[in-house]
DNA sequence: ATACCTGCCTAACGTTTGTTAGAAATGATG
DNA sequence: CATCATTTCTAACAAACGTTAGGCAGGTAT
C-alpha cells in the first residue's frame, strides 16, 4: 500500500473548508449537501464517501474553529511566560486570538455565528473544546490577578466573557486585507487594560 | 366601522414575536412558514393574509430589534443630559442597551445572530436603522471626548465597535431570570471605563 | 489477466420548502 | 334575513431537501 488516503485527505479538507465558508454565510439550514458539493465541483452523493452526514461535516467545522484559536492563544502564552510584562502577555494573548480568528475566519465565524442554531447533539459534541478554551483564559487571568496585576474588584469570569465577546465581534466588520491585525490587537488590549476614560473614577 | 383591524394587529404582533424567537433559535433558512404558523396555532397559508412573504416577516423582525435598543439608549441619554457625571451617563447608556437587548431578546438576538445570513435585499433594508444607532453612540462618545472625559488616544469608532460587540455578546450567556441586568451594566461600564489592570501602563 | 480498493457518479426515495387560488367560517352592518 | 368585509382554511404547485443503493473508471497488488 502506498501513501494511505492522500487524495482523500485533501478532498476532505477542501470539503470542510468550503462548508465552513458556506455555513457562516448562510447558516446551518441554509446550506444543502448539493450546494456544498457544487462548490467543491462534486455531486451531492459523493460527499457521503468522506462524511457520514451533514451533521458530521458541521461538527468537524465547529471544532476546528475553536481549536485553531485555542492553539494560537496557548502558543502566545507559552512563548512569553517569563521576563515579559503582564501587559505584554495580555497583548500577545489577544493578538493570538485575533490572528487565528480572522485568518481562519471560515471556521471561526461559522462557530461564532451558528453555534446556537445547530442541532443540540452537535452543540453537545463541541462543548468540551469550548470549555477547554475558556479554562485557558481563566487560568491566565487568574495568574495575573494573583500576581496583583489586576484590580481586585474585577470578576474574571465576567471579564473573560466580555473579552471574548468583544474579540469575536471583530469578525463582523474587520477585514484582514485592509487592516493590520497586530495593530487591532494592540488597540483592543490597550482599551481593555487601561479603560477609555481620561481619569479613573468610581 | 369599529376599531380598525384590532384583531388583525394583535395576530400580526404575535406572528412577529413568534417568528423572532424561531429565527434566532434556528436561523433564517431553518424556520419554515409552516413552523411559524404552527407556533401561532395557524396554517401556513393564513400567514399570507398578514405578510406578503417570509422575507417581509424577517425584515420587520430585524428592524424591531435595533429600534428597541436605539430607543432605550436614546432615552437614557436624554434623561441624563445635564448635571450628571460622564461616567454616570456612560453607565446609563450601557444599561439602556443591555435592558432592551436582553428584555426583547427574541428580536435583538435574531438581529445579532442572523443578520449576516439573510438575503442581501433584506440586509439592505435594515442598514439605515443600523447606521442611525451607530451614529447615536458616535455622537455621545464624541461629546465625551471633546469635553476631555476620554483619553485623547482612543479611537471612537474602534471603541464603539468593541463596546457594541461586547454588549451584544451577553445574549449568548446572560439569563435575565437569573441575574440583575443593572448590575451587569455597572460591571461592564466600570471595566470599559477604567480598565482591568491595577495600574495603567503603556 | 484477475481481483481489489478508492473515489466519484447517477438515479431515485419520501419529505419539506415558499407560495398561490379559491373555498369556508366568522361576525358586524344594512 | 341578506350582505359584506375580515380572517382562516384546504389543496395543490414545482422545486429543493438529506440520504441511499448500485454502478463505473482508475490505479495497485497478486
Amino acid at each position: 500500500m502506498t501513501k494511505e488516503g492522500l487524495q482523500s485527505d485533501t478532498t476532505r479538507d477542501r470539503v470542510l473548508s468550503t462548508s465552513a465558508g458556506l455555513f457562516c454565510q448562510h447558516g446551518y439550514a441554509g446550506v444543502s449537501m448539493r450546494k456544498i458539493a457544487e462548490s467543491c465541483d462534486m455531486k451531492a452523493g459523493s460527499l457521503y464517501y468522506h462524511f457520514s452526514s451533514k451533521d458530521q461535516i458541521l461538527t468537524e467545522v465547529l471544532n476546528m474553529g475553536i481549536e485553531k484559536v485555542h492553539a494560537a492563544v496557548a502558543a502566545a502564552l507559552r512563548e512569553s511566560s517569563v521576563d515579559v510584562s503582564a501587559s505584554d502577555r495580555f497583548r500577545h494573548a489577544i493578538a493570538g486570538h485575533l490572528h487565528a480568528l480572522l485568518e481562519y475566519s471560515s471556521f471561526t465565524s461559522a462557530n461564532v455565528r451558528i453555534f446556537r442554531q445547530v442541532p443540540p447533539s452537535v452543540q453537545h459534541s463541541t462543548l468540551e473544546v469550548r470549555r477547554r478554551y475558556e479554562a485557558l483564559w481563566d487560568g491566565f487571568l487568574g495568574d495575573l490577578k494573583s500576581q496583583g496585576q489586576l484590580r481586585n474588584d474585577v470578576d474574571i469570569r465576567s471579564f473573560r466573557l466580555m473579552l471574548i465577546g468583544a474579540l469575536n465581534a471583530t469578525l463582523e466588520w474587520f477585514d484582514p486585507e485592509l487592516g493590520d491585525i497586530t495593530e487591532l490587537a494592540n488597540r483592543y488590549a490597550d482599551m481593555l487594560a487601561n479603560g477609555i476614560f481620561a481619569e479613573r473614577c468610581t
